[in-house]
DNA sequence: GATTTCACTGGGCATTATGCATAGAGGCGG
DNA sequence: CCGCCTCTATGCATAATGCCCAGTGAAATC
């Protein structure tokens, strides 16, 4: 899928994002052309996905960060996307198998403010129950340069 | 914290990334210096923390996403944090309150794979217990742009 | 063994963006 | 009224980009 090349542009575009085509040329050894090919082809497959900027909630004042499961009654799980969906405090949602049926990221101002976020995420037609876990540390931040370089070594 | 000028701006950078200062100054209709003066202050106040390469684990032959709850032995904690940074396939860690100690997000090549990684992330003296939930849907895939323009309407 | 294919190289060139500096206008609180 | 701050508007030297092409080497195909 990816190569050590890609890999290794990868992890550089990880680590100084700001750099350009020409300059991460320099630093891997390869002529530019290499890496504007490389660029291109990563992202046409949908390797890379783009470059959005990286936004930290807790300096936007929402500083509590919650994982909520949450159980949905039969047939509504549309309604219910649909709903958690126009929160913005929710930033992620997943359904899955297991003990609940859905899992949510939040984020709120204030430990507070997480009971309101919560009320208004589960105060819907359709959640039966919801269990709430916040976190209190978060000792590996998303991440993914380790994962390329995994793949990137087959 | 921040303006409207402020999340309009993020929001642009977050819809079309490799743009540049000059481009956006033009469609905000603000002069390029008052566009470079923001991004500086958003860069150096932490609210953007970078433009990191958006990579998707799909896409690098790792589809399946599950997430596993831990529950960890009494001061295990920093040696459990320490093994599961340890785990390529471990793209996220959390302490948190709640019915267990720990939440991750893990990726793997296949189902069957996901039982490789559990059994790696698990088989490590001072995990007790563990549940997962394997990921079906993401109809909210990580986002930020609704709670940046309700932080920029304050 | 010969040939095609493909990625990489290295160069050139016009256009565009960047970093940096400066001067002036406008709003706002002391 | 004054100082402070932000935004505007501009200029300029430097650097990067997008696009082009001819040549090279290696691997795959015939």
């Amino acid at each position: 899928m990816i190569d050590r090349l890609d890999g290794r542009l990868i992890e550089l575009l990880a680590r100084e994002p700001r750099i350009g085509v020409l300059e991460a040329s320099r630093r891997l050894g390869v002529a530019r052309g290499t890496v504007q090919a490389r660029l291109d082809r990563l992202q046409s497959q949908g390797v890379i996905r783009g470059f959005g900027p990286d936004v930290d909630p807790a300096a936007l004042g929402y500083p509590v960060t919650a994982f909520a499961t949450l159980e949905i009654k039969q047939g509504q799980g549309a309604d219910v996307r649909t709903h958690l969906a126009s929160v913005p405090e929710v930033l992620e949602l997943h359904t899955t198998t297991g003990h609940g049926d859905m899992l949510c990221r939040l984020v709120a101002r204030s430990n507070a403010d997480l009971q309101r976020v919560i009320d208004r995420v589960v105060g819907f037609e359709g959640i039966v129950r919801a269990s709430t876990a916040i976190v209190m540390e978060n000792p590996v931040p998303l991440r993914i340069i380790p994962l390329v370089q995994q793949a990137s070594e087959d």
